[in-house]
DNA sequence: TGCAGTTATATCGTATACGATATAAGCACA
DNA sequence: TGTGCTTATATCGTATACGATATAACTGCA
């Protein structure tokens, strides 16, 4: 999920502190609410602040951060309306942006499709948890082939970054790897054989499960509090 | 549509050149495929290096702006892929998105969009059309209530600003404003009375018959070339 | 003791300076 | 005269340095 479209910009140290940072604000490592003071992490990481300020500034573009002038970044806190609107948005575009990519796909796409699904399989069954995250997201813009919906996938790429400390945070404990594997298979099968509508439903039938089971958690939660 | 969500972080260099850069990309001043040389900016406005970056960083993040490491910036160049993506993106998105405004507006929220409306009406009267595009957008915006909806404006945001260029530059001489300023006192109507579902209806025709417009265009063009 | 005003400090935002990279110019050679 | 390599140059990316801002600590007064 860190990349960066075009060009292996992965050169610049800016890209790479942007791909560091990212993933540990989705992993957890930091925290929601966390303070990201500019001099610390560069230091921590021995660079000067400036790529460190680039980095934030992406990941704020990104939704990761928030900047408060003269205040400094922090880790952008989870909240129950981000959430709604995050699975909102995604039921609204994903399942169409795969119905295209079910069209759009080449024999290339295919087999780069297929690969991230075997990833993401094995990664759950070998209980890599903390690459399931990156992996699913792999797999679910796979599906809507990037380089034919630059822009499209460019918005869904975030909207599943800013999914993943979600699914993460409140859907790890519950047993809905081997559900959600059923449901990958059935639509990668549908979009393999090139069957868009079947894929659209699919696909969406699998955002809502998600979204179902989340909501599911908030209003436990809500109860408990 | 320079807004800039929470605290008015337009007191730093950077904000305001990045304000500024996307005016002028919006506008057409710095045309598509033009080079952005970082040392000439910042000599032009006054400025090191250092703003001008963040700025050209941000609007990258924004879609305005291409980035190749070593090479520099340059304004992104207009496709008819990505002109029917934003259409696309904007009827999956936004419908849906301004009817739910139209339930969660309150008095202060109907206030400032009818303020809106008002002022992009006037800008067409008073043949303004350098700010239409930026006040068809706030308009189009407010309808969404972005206060209730942080993620889903700033989706929209973007791809309202994307929009504008491909509608400056192809239907800028078609005789829409009339038509266009019709349809928004409909759509305003329904919003304003709260009816969801006829905003929704209403938004997502209008924004249809633009598109359509838009690929009319492109079909002439394309028939002359 | 509590509060308003003032000063001190830490962090931020940006200017300056410099090493690194990619392209263009120049050169030797075929 | 054209082609592959070397060198030169312009621009980029980042380190260092410093002035600006917001918050926190402090002081005097009610």
């Amino acid at each position: 999920m860190g990349s960066e479209a075009v060009r292996p910009l992965v050169r610049t140290m800016s890209a790479q502190l942007t791909a560091l940072v990212r993933s540990r604000i989705v992993s957890g490592a930091y925290a929601p609410g966390a303070a990201l003071p500019q001099d610390a992490l560069a230091a921590e990481f021995g660079v000067s602040k400036i790529p460190v300020r680039e980095a934030l500034l992406q990941l704020r573009a990104e939704g990761l951060v928030d900047v408060f002038a003269h205040r400094g970044f922090q880790v952008r806190s989870l909240t129950q309306d981000e959430a709604h609107e995050i699975f909102r948005l995604r039921l609204a575009l994903e399942p169409q942006a795969i119905a295209r990519g079910a069209q759009l796909a080449g024999q290339l796409e295919r087999q780069s499709t297929g690969a991230a699904a075997r990833e993401l399989h094995q990664a759950l069954e070998e209980g890599r948890r903390e690459d399931a995250g990156d992996l699913n997201g792999a797999f679910h813009l796979a599906l809507v082939v990037p380089a034919r919906q630059r822009l499209t996938a460019e918005v869904l790429q975030r909207l599943l970054t800013l999914a993943q400390r979600y699914v993460r945070l409140h859907l790890q404990p519950t047993g809905r790897a081997s559900r959600a594997r059923r449901e990958h298979e059935a639509l990668l099968a549908a979009w393999m054989a090139g069957d868009a509508a079947g894929a659209e439903a699919l696909a969406s039938a699998h955002i809502r499960a998600t979204y179902e089971d989340l909501i599911q958690v908030f209003g436990a939660h809500a109860e408990r509090t």
